[in-house]
DNA sequence: AAAACCATTGTACTAAGGTACAACCCGGGA
DNA sequence: TCCCGGGTTGTACCTTAGTACAATGGTTTT
């Protein structure tokens, strides 16, 4: 190992997942990423470089996302929307997209916002930045104390295993999904258990979620 | 992909103004753009791509920004500031800028800077945007779609039952809190799991905290 | 008053989750 | 080479969660 690891060249290597609903790719995705992938609605996990989530017309689009978040992990996360909305826009920057952009955007703006997202940056179009910027009076409460990262103390096993956990799997279902048995899932999050502090899968879940906080620096 | 005489071919062509304090022209930046050239304070009129405007250490910045926007007309506006903050980066969007990024940033960032705002974009940094999301949370229209509250199928036993439940607390524990036996708890999360259509308390758990959705409408 | 709903509890019983105490294989570093 | 950590699996056992099939008493609706 010379190089030291970079999580950035990491992630580039891995495929654009899009994430629609039942629709195929379309062309323009393709066109600017020929690697994309189709994202697999019951997957628990996922590896991509970058989660392109298209926008159902209707509904809660907050699940959706969340989901997805929770999945790919440190992968950055883009809502696409066939009828972009700023209000639309909020809801899911609330919910902590890292871009919000055109379902039918040119794949020259795909790639751009795929390399805005990659370096930790957040893609929006000019109407919801004015929009949000004009709202935003000069309170800016909340220093927000980034959150320990409950993934550092993991391997990478156990941190599939999870999040696989944290969106409602049983022990068995795991198993299948990763092809190995249910004891070993056991192992895992016995382990994940211990190093997070917490008792059981259900205060595992409110931590992976976010819901809670990691408590000692393990 | 031939383009026609597009606007945005036309302003790619002119050389990116760098505006400074008296400051010459920093290598990061002329390795970003090699045809790097510093913005003239007592100038009128500037023709150029992109200006990148460094925001000096004090004073008020709203009048530097608006009047180098002024100036060229529709180029976008980067501020670039030595010792980034939240604050200072609100009061620039305020002012108008299309980006606000670290002047020290590596010639990769700033170049994808650029494309992000030469393409009508605005790029910014998770942190401020974060902060952004944050503050203006309450001011905006709530999701289009209220989620279905959970609620309203539950007996008011059984919300309560559910809440301790999503918040990490075993039977025993709800049953001493309320003074009720065990037994009685597992009676209200029978009934909750049944209304809900949910199979166990972690995905009810997901459910009370907003993380799934509410399915068949009981 | 009867029906319907709610909160409560009991006695099983089954299923799932979790722990204890291991073992094996593999790759990399001292 | 030996040791160590990560991933894997086994057997046995205990605990917790959840279900089946009840019952009781209270309140509200019909």
């Amino acid at each position: 190992m010379t190089r030291k690891s970079d999580p950035l060249e990491k992630l580039k290597a891995l495929p654009h997942v899009f994430v629609t609903d039942g629709e195929p790719i379309r062309s323009n995705w393709r066109e600017a990423f020929p690697q994309a992938q189709l994202g697999y609605t019951r997957a628990t996990s996922c590896e991509a470089s970058v989660v392109w989530v298209l926008l159902p017309y209707t509904g809660d689009i907050t699940p959706l996302i969340r989901r997805w978040q929770r999945m790919v992990g440190d992968a950055p996360v883009v809502a696409l929307s066939d009828e972009p909305r700023d209000e639309e826009g909020m809801v899911a920057l609330r919910a902590g997209v890292s871009g919000y952009c055109n379902g039918y955007a040119s794949p020259a703006v795909l790639q751009q916002v795929a390399e805005t997202v990659l370096q930790g940056g957040v893609w929006l179009g000019q109407s919801l930045l004015q929009k949000l910027v004009a709202t935003t009076a000069q309170n800016l409460p909340k220093p927000a104390v980034a959150p320990l990262d409950w993934t550092l103390s993991l391997t990478e096993r156990e941190v599939i295993v999870a999040r696989a956990v944290a969106s409602g799997a049983s022990n068995k279902e795991i198993a299948d999904q990763l092809n190995i048995t249910e004891r070993t899932v056991k192992a895992h999050l016995t382990a994940a258990f211990e190093k997070l502090r917490v008792r059981d899968r259900l205060q595992l879940t409110l931590l992976v979620n976010g819901i809670t906080e990691l408590k000692a620096p393990s």
